[in-house]
DNA sequence: ACCTGAACACCGTTCAAGT
DNA sequence: ACCTGAACACCGTTCAAGT
């Protein structure tokens, strides 16, 4: 566990807990008890720390759907389940776009082998498959359906369209 | 034209040109020829201008899709050509929570109703719609697909899925 | 190698005061 | 009714200085 891990530890328990307003540089530093210009000792800046917490999103949710059994509906829950779980490191690594010359090569692929598999190798399938999953979660998150929508409905109605064979 | 709607035409100006960041109070005031505190005199404060966008987008976008003669396609491609004229203001307006109580009564409904009108009224099938086109938006604004991706091919694909009948 | 205090150029917002 | 200057409690980041 080096110095920066445990900046980027504080960083997504604080983020989770409240919100993107209330990471801040001055807050992580508190929170590890120094002052915030020591900060820049371990971690180059916020974006490197935002790099560092979509490397831990990424891993993290493909942990979470890859041993999801084989159907659709489970790899699907798996992915609603921990976006859920996790909605604003979710937003992080999917609401902005990747520090991809960051990351760990080939995590970006590996995260979505899964999505891949399950229509076949299709990667054309695979990113609508993914477009449709992220929408709904996105749309879950930031509470933008409809205030009475039955939401486990209309996941249901959006993989029936799904499943149904060409 | 009042004077907040003045502030709200210059805040999405802004916000389009150059990004969230760049919408500050101070330099709203600035682009009017006043001090930041004066504007609080016609608007209550940053997260009331932000719902006066979200007002704006909600009503851009319906006149955008509005219009899309019957097909699935054509209506697809009008959502995504307006989202990608205006990535941040489609992002202010589906990436956080609608301030519902700050718009105009049936206007969130209004702007729903071409995709609900094209799924023959089934509102279940509106959402999951809904949430794929959002999804597809949402993931080319933010630049998350892998970087040579075939977008075009994507939607094609994604949209034959859900036209395939039931 | 790691940490500090002071500083710089910013934020949103409040408030007394002016016209 | 509208605008201002000063102020408050914040930001991210740099830098000289200490150990």
């Amino acid at each position: 566990m080096t110095r920066r891990d445990e900046v980027l530890a504080v960083a997504e328990a604080v983020l989770e807990a409240e919100g993107p307003d209330a990471l801040t540089m001055r807050r992580l530093a508190d929170e590890m008890g120094m002052q915030a210009p020591s900060l820049y000792k371990h971690v180059r800046g916020k974006e490197d720390i935002e790099a560092g917490l979509q490397e831990r999103a990424l891993r993290a949710l493909g942990e979470a759907i890859a041993p999801a059994g084989g159907g659709l509906l489970e790899l699907a829950t798996a992915y609603r389940v921990w976006a859920l779980a996790h909605p604003r490191l979710y937003g992080l690594a999917t609401g902005r776009p990747l520090h991809r010359e960051a990351l760990t090569p080939g995590l970006e692929t590996a995260t979505a082998a899964p999505l891949l598999a399950i229509v076949g190798g299709d990667e054309h399938r695979a990113r609508a498959l993914w477009a449709l999953v992220h929408g709904l979660v996105d749309l879950e998150i930031a509470r933008r359906f409809p205030p009475g929508a039955d939401l486990d409905r209309t996941w249901r109605t959006a993989l029936e369209v799904f499943s149904r064979p060409a």
